[in-house]
DNA sequence: GTCTATACCGTGATAGAC
DNA sequence: GTCTATCACGGTATAGAC
């Protein structure tokens, strides 16, 4: 892996944890074992890398996205796979956190990719809802951009449950409590 | 107001436009119009400052959402203006986005607060479902507490779609989403 | 391309005058 | 009770050697 990989990848990790305040070049340098040299070469400065490390982190999340919701089965099975997917729940949405923060919200640039890829997912799940409506799994008073927003508004709140409490369960609960209003009435 | 009590909103407002990591003393104290003195005569520091803000806020965030979940109506119209009572949506939960603050999750004394709130309400709602159970107005398969987190999570999660996009709308859609799903059969 | 040295400012806390 | 001065340290960036 090239140090601009490292570097890259150390970003990711921290902007995970600590989200883009709380992450500083120090930090970055220590994990990725370069020096400020190397840092500044490969980069303009910590929002120039911070970018990179975004658009990475975007890009493996619409993947694994798409790997559940693409994958095989009925509509209510994907979204179903979708919100039962093995997720890491006390660290949180590696990109749905950075929401929270002000200087991702305050730059355009930052924020673009967190935008773009919360509304990719969200168009996903519509037309998967829609498709579910056709073949009469849900009922057809639903609306497909409506229930997509929900289904993701569910996930993204239920790790706020979920790191509130330091557990895992209130995610659970609350997407148990989803697919229960969700369920086919003919199941 | 005391300055004792300018440092607590000073430090609210910060906490909720930037969260903990993002909030340094210098920018409290200018906010109040207070010097070094003032907070440390107060308070022992920081956190300390930001435990009392938080509890504050803890109590403010209780109180508002007991004047909607303890209105009148049936339960699901309590449920329903519990998730459409007017939000400043952009701004983002004060409670729930410190759940994303790395120093907070990490601090015991910092999170109990915001644990016991998001943990009361839940059980506020839990009680209103059960309660709407037992007038048939909710199907009887559901259940209280798994709904109160579905709900919950969907108005946490509302606002990181919120403030991705930059528009409150995704929160809103979110919600009617949802309350599609909860509608009694009988209307 | 990577390193260390340096600079400047902000953070968080303390000391002591008023 | 509040102020300013001071402090040690970390954050972010630049310069220039290797």
């Amino acid at each position: 892996m090239s140090t601009s990989d490292r570097l890259i990848e150390s970003t990711r990790e921290l902007l995970w944890e600590r989200g883009y305040v709380g992450t500083s070049p120090k930090a970055i340098l220590e994990r990725a074992g370069a020096g400020q040299g190397s840092m500044y070469h490969h980069f303009r400065g910590k929002p120039d890398l911070a970018l990179a490390a975004i658009r990475r982190t975007a890009e493996d999340l619409r993947a694994t996205a798409e790997g559940v919701l693409g994958g095989p089965g009925t509509p209510y099975e994907r979204i179903e796979a979708y919100l039962r997917r093995e997720r890491d729940v006390l660290r949180g949405c590696p990109i749905g956190r950075l929401t929270m923060d002000p200087d991702v919200i305050a730059s355009d640039e930052l924020r673009a990719p967190v935008d773009e890829t919360i509304d990719w997912i969200r168009e996903r799940i519509a037309g998967i809802v829609e498709e579910g409506k056709e073949q009469g799994q849900f009922a057809s008073s639903l609306d497909g951009e409506e229930i997509a927003a929900t289904v993701l508004a569910t996930v993204q709140g239920g790790y706020v449950l979920a790191r509130a409490s330091g557990s895992p369960a209130a995610f659970d609960t609350g997407v148990r409590g989803l697919l229960s209003l969700l369920t086919p009435p003919s199941s």
